[in-house]
This record gives structure tokens, C-alpha cells and sequence, in this order.
DNA sequence: TATTGTTATACTCTATAACTATA
DNA sequence: TATAGTTATAGAGTATAACAATA
């Protein structure tokens, strides 16, 4: 009896010749070895992000960071929620609508944690990209969206 | 009274440095247009990839396409039970386990409207590269997953 | 023993609508 | 009138565990 499976890895695959999914896939595969290492620290990759963006801006409000970083306001809340509840930011009013965040000390001490992580992952990822790409990668992607 | 928003859009972003950053961004911003111009076929990105991959592969498995998409097998059923819904594969038993996937008439036309659209959104998205980028995108890109 | 197809489940991310209160 | 914060909800995508049947 023939135990070859059927199109084991022999498949005709033209999808990899599409810039768009090579991006997506790009993307799911570097974002998933990342989340995998942001366990160790107990954060997500939006966390970290939030977080960058908290101690470059005191006292920035919730909304303004959901718009830079494209996430809804409502999305916003649970979010935040986490991180305030695992005492890595707080809430300062700012007026009688508006919170400043500001991060406490011991998320100032999590995100130079996450940092180390995140840094070293990125240099990483330009490792792996063949050194006549390598300086053409980021221009690209910030064409894509930017 | 001031009617300034707190930090409109003058926040301190090192984010965008970030190449894993950039590519996620990249790839959320990209997959939203092509996600939006597939509605008008009626499809999801997923679909279209499946789609493809069943028309360049006859008789191929359900298991061998996830593997080549990287989607679990589980993930599979759904989305394969709305495209046999949809009158667009059918099914055929290879043997008493397998099955083999293949466009109907009907999958084929829509597969033909909706390579119409990734097309064209593929060039677009190179268009939008500036040219001395344009040939590294790809080569760098499936450096990152393959 | 490994693989196929399947069910069930859960978690994350994302999107929208609606509401209150304040600028 | 526009914005901030919030609640509730729904749709996707993704991940795991487990099972029966077959290779």
C-alpha cells in the first residue's frame, strides 16, 4: 500500500509570489515568536506598546493613545483596565472628561524589562533579512501604511 | 478655555522604528483594504487563498491546504463548509478518510472575479513603494517566515 | 502509529453602536 | 458640536484537546 500523503509538501503554491501575503504571513509569524517571549514578562505586544507610548507622553490620555496606535477607544478600556490593575500605570484626572496615564514604578521597571525583549527581538528579525534588503525593509513597510 | 485636545497627533512614537512594528501595521492596514474589496465578491482573504490553492492543486486535502496556509486542521472545517455551502468545491472521497477538494463552475468564475481584485490590489500595494524599495520587499519579507 | 476529518471550546483582536458627561 | 470614557456585543482569527475511523 502507497503511504504518501496527498500533496504532502509538493502543493503548486503561487501565493508566496504575492506581496500582500508574504506581509501577512511575515507578520503572524513575527508576531506570534514575539507574544511567545512577552510571556516571560506577563505582557502582550499591545501592552508593550502602550506602555512605550505612556512614558514618551506623561500624563497622555487613553484616547490619544488608541489613535496612534489604531486602536479603538472602546477597546481601549479593558486594555487599560489590565495594566492599571497589575499596578503598571495610573490615573491622574486631568480635567473633569480626561485621565492622564503615567506609569508607576513598577511599570516603569516591567517595560525596561519588556524593552530588553522587544529590542532584542527586533534586531533579530533585521538579522534574518539578507544584509542588500536589510536597509530597504523599513522604508518599505512604512510606504505600506504610513 | 483651551480647546486643545491633549496630545492631538504631536505624541513622542518611537514605534515605526521598530521593523516589527512597521510590519504589523503594514500588514493590519493592507489586510483591511483587501478584506474590503473582497466583500464585493461575497469572500475573505482566507477563501481566496483556499480557492487558489485548490484550483493549482486537483483532488487536494483539506489537511494539505492548512498545512501549506498554516491553518490547523480543526480551523479548516468551517471555512471549507462555507465555500461547499456556497456551491463553490466539492468533495470527493480519495480513499475512506481523505477527501479531495475541487472548484465547482461556479468557484471557478467567482475565484476569476476575485483574482481580478487581488491583483490589482497587489500591484497597487507596490505601487505604493517607492521604487528604490520596490525589488527588496519581497525577498525581505520571506526572509522573516519561510 | 501516524494521519484525516471532526467537534467543542476558548482566547485574542477588532469593529460598531449607543450612552453619559464634559470641552 | 465634538471629544472622552465607557458598556455591550458581535465577528473574525487562532489555538488546544479530544475523538473516531482509516492509512
Amino acid at each position: 500500500m502507497d503511504n504518501s500523503h496527498h500533496y504532502g509538501s509538493l502543493m503548486r503554491d503561487p501565493l508566496p509570489s504575492y506581496p500582500g501575503y508574504a506581509l501577512r504571513r511575515a507578520a503572524n509569524a513575527t508576531a506570534a515568536e514575539l507574544a511567545s517571549r512577552l510571556t516571560e514578562v506577563g505582557l502582550r505586544q499591545s501592552d508593550v506598546s502602550v506602555l512605550i507610548l505612556v512614558a514618551e507622553n506623561p500624563a497622555v490620555t487613553a484616547s490619544a493613545i488608541g489613535r496612534s496606535l489604531d486602536i479603538q477607544r472602546a477597546n481601549m478600556v479593558p486594555l487599560l483596565k489590565r495594566l492599571e490593575d497589575a499596578g503598571l500605570i495610573a490615573r491622574e484626572p486631568i480635567d473633569g472628561k480626561s485621565r492622564g496615564l503615567d506609569l508607576t514604578a513598577a511599570g516603569r521597571e516591567r517595560l525596561a524589562q519588556a524593552r530588553q525583549i522587544v529590542e532584542g527581538f527586533e534586531a533579530e528579525l533585521l538579522e534574518r533579512v539578507p544584509p542588500e534588503h536589510r536597509p530597504h525593509l523599513l522604508p518599505a513597510l512604512e510606504a505600506l501604511w504610513r
